[in-house]
DNA sequence: TCCATATTCAACCATCTGGTTGACGATTGC
DNA sequence: GCAATCGTCAACCAGATGGTTGAATATGGA
């Protein structure tokens, strides 16, 4: 089922999963690399990933006996876009935004 | 206390909530006219109003009988900070925000 | 084949969440 | 003063959530 606001922000709403986000930011992870700096069971983090991925906000492949995990991104543009529509009072992250943008299209002429 | 990542998320992932918000961007209401278009009573919508105040997204103040709420946007700023660190993947979509406004805010009856 | 590794499943538990109802305190208007 | 209005509180309930443990299922390697 397609994710919704409902999933993608309460999927969020967690610190674990968001600290799983983040590490899946900087590389693909298998579960039991991504379970080894919680201090909880296999379990719980495997029932976390299932969470995120229900939101769509990873995506698991199973390559032998390891699972990838690796972040989809896409999944928080719903969120982001919804979010986006109070910035006409809080120009929300101009800053940041206009980081981004210099990052993204400044390096890419020629 | 401060509203945290944790209360921010979680008072988002509610679709009441979030209409409640919505309502709210119009303009500043009193509790009872906020839960006038809900099916549910004026209790649970005064939890919810709980639930928005602690996690900083509006604020409310008395003025006589009536409690007025009124948003408060600046709380959007550190969820859409956070959020924004996965930008470097998907950008801030410009095009879905406007679609955004227009559908929300623009289709105001003639 | 047999064992170790990787991950999930199932059952269970405590706590949180979102709703209800009815009583209550505060404020206003007649 | 008294009644009506505004909103919250308290108690309660069903279901979701986040964790546990132990067993089960795949897969890979010796």
């Amino acid at each position: 089922m397609a994710p919704t606001l409902d999933t993608v922000f309460s999927a969020l709403a967690d610190p674990t999963r968001r600290a799983i986000l983040q590490m899946l930011l900087e590389d693909d992870m298998a579960v039991t690399d991504v379970a080894e700096p919680f201090e909880m069971s296999l379990a719980a983090i495997s029932k976390h990933l299932a969470v995120l991925t229900n939101a769509g906000l990873i995506t698991q492949e199973k390559r032998g006996r390891v699972k990838w995990c690796m972040l989809e991104p896409d999944a928080l543009k719903s969120a982001s876009v919804w979010m986006q529509g109070f910035g006409q009072f809080e120009p929300v992250n101009l800053d940041a935004f206009e980081a981004f943008l210099e990052r993204e299209l400044g390096g890419e002429p020629s």
